[in-house]
DNA sequence: CTCGAAGATTGATCCTTGTCAATTGGATCG
DNA sequence: CGATCCAATTGACAAGGATCAATCTTCGAG
């Protein structure tokens, strides 16, 4: 409930506050919540109503979707990173799911006092739809990964992504169970394990939550991954300096939307 | 190149401008072109830079995505709709070609005093940020249809909405070639057919671009509409007043993103 | 009016993916 | 240490969707 100074800077960094103005920081944050669940636990419901804007500062949340007893991840997140905020700004109720799936850290910030916040500071306003526009066109990656690619293609550009993420190490780890991987990529368990095993003649090997990339050119070969469908981002820690490397994860999406992460 | 005062007014009519002051308005509008193409033009293509906010008038635009030397539509635009938005807010290459479909009259307003006006004016940037959300929430609904949908109870909620937005009426019109819709629903031409065949059992009848469906009821019990995935927006000139429908319009991703009209 | 081009449909076949069932493997807990 | 639970894998089969080729329809140009 009570919260940390470290957790308040970790907000401030996200690109929605890095520029924000200590008072709309303030009108904002002011009467947040920050509540602790476990694994497992339903956050929101699709069509609920939107009360908060959610924060996760630490653990791990799945958004998806559902229809007729079926189920979809649409996205994997992990700190720190806002979700719903399109609900939020249209007071509209939610088009998915939210449930942690590790004990997880979330901040909850007034969605009435954010909307109020925007109407009063351009600059706040400006950020919310610089981050809009992100979530936006991660989306739009996700429908043409979708549309445009088979379910072998599409496991290839995601370990093509991940090894990326994971600073070009040959053997990465997957960050979540393989079900849940199957289901962000839009297949069934067994077509995951079968996809995984016809990437065999390319290098790459499983075992566990381990895969090694032996010839990751072989595989980029197979993957053919495109700027305009694949968010490719840097490493975290690398030369680039820490407020371009929020500008570039906010114009890509980071941080909600759809991102394999 | 000249602009009539009736294609101003529509332009202010949009969910984008319709609170926005005559300063804001002229700010933005102000250095437009008016620029007619023929069909088939194509106005944009993926990975171009955007240099402006593109309104439709009058006409059809489609939007699709390639990967491969395989395309994709993605969302099909008639008046009055922008696109582009979220490229524009993050001054970001865009990750969609843009082409007409016909003939069709075009408004482009400068991106760079979009982004001005907005960092100046909280309210318009509220309404930039509504805009963006609804097309967010647009895309959500696609990524959710794509993925837990097959092909033929994506087509049966095609029509379902068809009908709705063309008032009900038992014979509907197909407002674009079948081919276009195929890409749009994401499977090709011959399974559309097939699949139009297999919706006769359900009272639908098919000749040319009209569509008969004689037992609605039937139709939308295998469809299984959702309002979390499917958009029924109603027919624009029912009892609800303007101002109310285009708030609604703005809160539901009409005018931008992945909206099959 | 006829011809030709392009879209739409149909059939045959192949490849991909989902489903069901059985088995393996690994982790936890008593 | 063994019992048990659940994820992951594997195989066999069915269903869905893509592809190729042939035919039919429509519509506009000459």
């Amino acid at each position: 409930m009570t919260m940390r100074e470290s957790d308040l800077d970790r907000v401030k960094a996200l690109p929605l506050f890095s520029r924000a103005s200590p008072e709309v920081f303030r009108d904002v944050t002011g009467g947040a919540f920050l509540q602790r669940f476990p694994a497992g636990t339903t956050l929101l419901m699709e069509g609920d109503t939107v009360d908060f804007l959610y924060v996760l500062l630490d653990g791990m949340v799945e958004l998806q979707g559902s229809w007729k007893e079926k189920e979809t991840t649409l996205a994997l997140l992990r700190p720190v990173s806002t979700f719903i905020l399109a609900a939020v700004v249209l007071d509209a109720d939610a088009l998915m799911s939210a449930r942690t799936l590790e004990r997880s850290e979330i901040l909850m910030l007034s969605g009435e006092a954010l909307r109020r916040v925007m109407r009063q500071d351009a600059d706040f306003s400006f950020a919310v739809a610089q981050e809009l526009s992100g979530c936006y066109r991660g989306l739009v990656r996700a429908v043409k990964n979708q549309k445009l690619r088979g379910g072998v293609e599409r496991l290839a550009n995601y370990l093509v992504t991940q090894r990326i993420r994971q600073n070009s190490v040959e053997t990465i780890l997957l960050p979540h169970e393989k079900r849940v991987l199957a289901s962000l990529l839009g297949m069934t368990p067994e077509n995951l394990s079968r996809a995984f095993a016809s990437l065999a003649k390319y290098g790459v090997v499983v075992r566990g939550g381990e895969v090694t990339v032996s010839r990751p050119e072989a595989l980029e070969r197979l993957a053919r991954p495109s700027p305009l469908i694949d968010n490719h981002m840097p490493p975290s820690g690398g030369v680039i300096g820490k407020a371009e490397s929020e500008r570039w994860s906010s114009a890509t999406g980071r941080s909600c939307g759809y991102v394999p992460s």
